[in-house]
Order: structure tokens, then sequence, then C-alpha cells
DNA sequence: TCTAGAATTTGATCTACATCAAAATGCTTT
DNA sequence: AAAGCATTTTGATGTAGATCAAATTCTAGA
């Protein structure tokens, strides 16, 4: 049942089909709930996740227990807090399931042990990496520096338009660190 | 005249002698002014820089011709535009010498014919592609979202506390995306 | 040492978005 | 279909930081 997994594989970077055979075998299929937690702060990431569909994301709870959302991904993409696993040190933000999902996951130590063996696969991890940047930060860190709550929502909404649909506005709004009532009148064009 | 490029790139992960007499050659040896730009807005970035000392910031033009500063690097850290090197694409940004720098240089055609050539390489660009990242993203985009100008401020200067003698104070206020009267009351305190 | 331009500080007002409170609407479950 | 809860909308008021204008301090060259 792992039809989807190996062209998901292959559209990071080719890899040839001996390695292939090796390296599919390191990851598990899953299908989780809304509401369920890949990773907790606190906690170690220690999984990278395919997403074949689904909608996760990512918020950091204050110390008043205030949750705020800081990324959404949505159907095809890689999941995981790329500091944590790196690093190995605990996760500062939760990731959670805001959509039903499923997954392929592989942990850190077959990503470690596949670097170490193959050539081909350092190759093709490098070009995760690079993927995986380019979706968390490309015009990220400028668009919240320079673009007021309106100008991101509009972003937002040309780059997802399903994005109103699946989530809630209130998990929108904190994304765009403004309230829900704020968001609301935007969208309603009273501001 | 190369005596601290090993160590810089021995810092990132070890690499054998063998390999390392391959590699440090595909580096070369910059000394620039304040002012030079390393980078210019809509040029592809090609080059990945060591810097030794100095300071660079990175920024963006709007379309009214406006600067806002979008990041500082100092003293011993890796310089690029991450997403035009790895997407080959023109960058978004333009990176500047602020502080009179000395570089080592590296070309993406170099990279990757190392790349390709040496698996050990490879593994030792995985190590300095997730310590760019961790330097250019941990807690920024969280910082981003969360924390007011003054709280920002204070993180900036606990994090660099050389930084107020190095950066002026409009660069600074560019960065926090504040006005620099704003940021000229919150350092005599009256914010 | 003097001077001009640049950088920084100070003051007065304005605005985008927050906060607080309440009303309206939508979605489940029986 | 009604009840009950969650989500969204609306309204009134407050505040951080912007903007505009001017004064002051620093700094580099003559």
């Amino acid at each position: 049942m792992k039809t989807d997994l190996e062209p998901f594989i292959l559209s990071i970077n080719n890899l040839d089909e001996t390695i292939l055979q090796d390296v599919t075998p390191a990851f598990r299929h899953y299908e989780y709930p809304k509401g369920y937690f890949l990773l907790k702060a606190g906690k170690v990431c220690d999984q990278l996740w395919f997403m074949t569909k689904g909608c996760v994301r990512y918020f950091y709870t204050d110390e008043n227990g205030k949750e705020a959302n800081t990324w959404f991904s949505l159907d095809e993409q890689i999941v995981t807090d790329t500091i944590s696993f790196v690093t190995r040190k605990p996760a500062q933000e939760s990731i959670q399931v805001v959509e039903d999902a499923s997954f392929y996951a592989i942990d850190c130590e077959a990503i470690q042990r596949l670097l170490k063996k193959h050539h081909a696969f350092a190759l093709w991890y490098i070009k995760l990496v690079e993927k995986h940047y380019i979706e968390q930060v490309e015009d990220r860190i400028a668009d919240l520096q320079f673009l007021d709550a309106k100008q991101r929502y509009e972003k937002l909404t040309t780059l997802y338009p399903s994005i109103t649909n699946r989530i809630s506005l209130g998990h929108i709004a904190s994304y765009l660190n403004i309230t829900q009532e704020t968001l609301s009148r935007i969208r309603s064009g009273k501001l």
C-alpha cells in the first residue's frame, strides 16, 4: 500500500532503483485524525513526515497557555520541526493535525544510517532540506516584517485558496497575529 | 594566507585531510570595504561566503525605493541568500557590507562538483545547510510574530551586545521594523 | 578648531489594530 | 425541529507605534 510513496520520494530528486529499494522500507504509513499531535513542544522531533493529504498547523504556546500558530501545511508537503530534528533538542513548537491526514514517516536514525550508506541518498537529502527550507522560509520573514494584516491575509488566500474553507477563522487570525475580530472585519471589507 | 580557512571548514563538520585538500582550493579570499554589495536584488546569488570578520546586512528595497533590513550577520558567519543560491533564481534581497569585512567565497558550481565527487563533502554540506538554516531561522519567525519592538530590541542587543556600537540606529530600526524615532525612545527608556 | 551635513532625540498628533462586551449565526446531537 | 455550544460578526473604546516637524548632538573635512 505504498504506491504513492515512491513518486513522493522521486519528486524530491531522482534516486536509482537499487537505492530506492533500500530507502522505501524506512518509511511507515500513518493516518491521523483531526486533533492528533505529531509533535508536542518540549519533545525532540524525531520524525520527518511526508503528508500526502490533510492539513497540519504549527503553533507555540506562551506562558499563559495561549496558542499562536506560525504555519499551516496543506496536502503534499514535508512536515517536521527542522530545528529540533537537526539539533536533537526539544522543540519549541507543536504540530497538530487540523484536517484528517495521511503521512509517510521516516525517523532521524534511519536518515543518518542512509546518509552514511549511500552517497546518492545524501544528495537526495540535500534537495529535501533545500525544498523544505524554501517552503518554510521563502518570503515569510519579509512578509512578517513588511506586510500589514490585510496584505498578509490576501497573500495567504491567494497562495492557498482553499485555506478559508479548511481552517477556522480563529486559527488563521492566530497565524496572522491579529485578533479574530480584526480578521472578521478584514473579510467583510470593513478594514 | 588561508590559515583561517581550514578551521572554519572543519568547524562545520570534520573532513578527511585528503578531501580537505581538494576542497580548500575552491575557496578564494576577499576583503571588502563598508558599502560593498556582495549581492544586489535581481541577481542570482552565486556565492557562499564565510565571513571571518566584519558585518553585513540583508535588506529589501520596496517599490518606493525604501530599504528595510531583514538581518545582520556579524563576524564568523555564513553569508548567502539561500533561496536564490538553491533555486538559481534572482534574489529578492540585497547583501551589503556595513563594516569592513573578510571572506572566503566558494561558488555554486564548485559546490555542485564537490558534492558529486565526494560522499564526505555531501555530508559536510548537509551540516552547513543545517547550521545556516538554524542561524537564519531559529526563533526569528516566532520573534517577529510574538514580540513587540522593545522585546525584539532587547533580544537583539542580548544576542549581539556589540551591535549597537557597530550598526547605526537607522539600520537597527529598519530591522526591527520601527521608525528611528521609536527606537531612540526605546533606548532612552521612554517606551 | 570651526563648520556643514549626518545622525539622533524630542514633541505633538494620528491610525491600525487590540481589547472588552454583546449579538448573531452556524453546527451538532438528540 | 429544538437546544446547546462553538464560531463569527458588530460596536465602543484604548494603545503602541507611525508620522510630521523641529531641536539637538555627533562627526569628518577644511
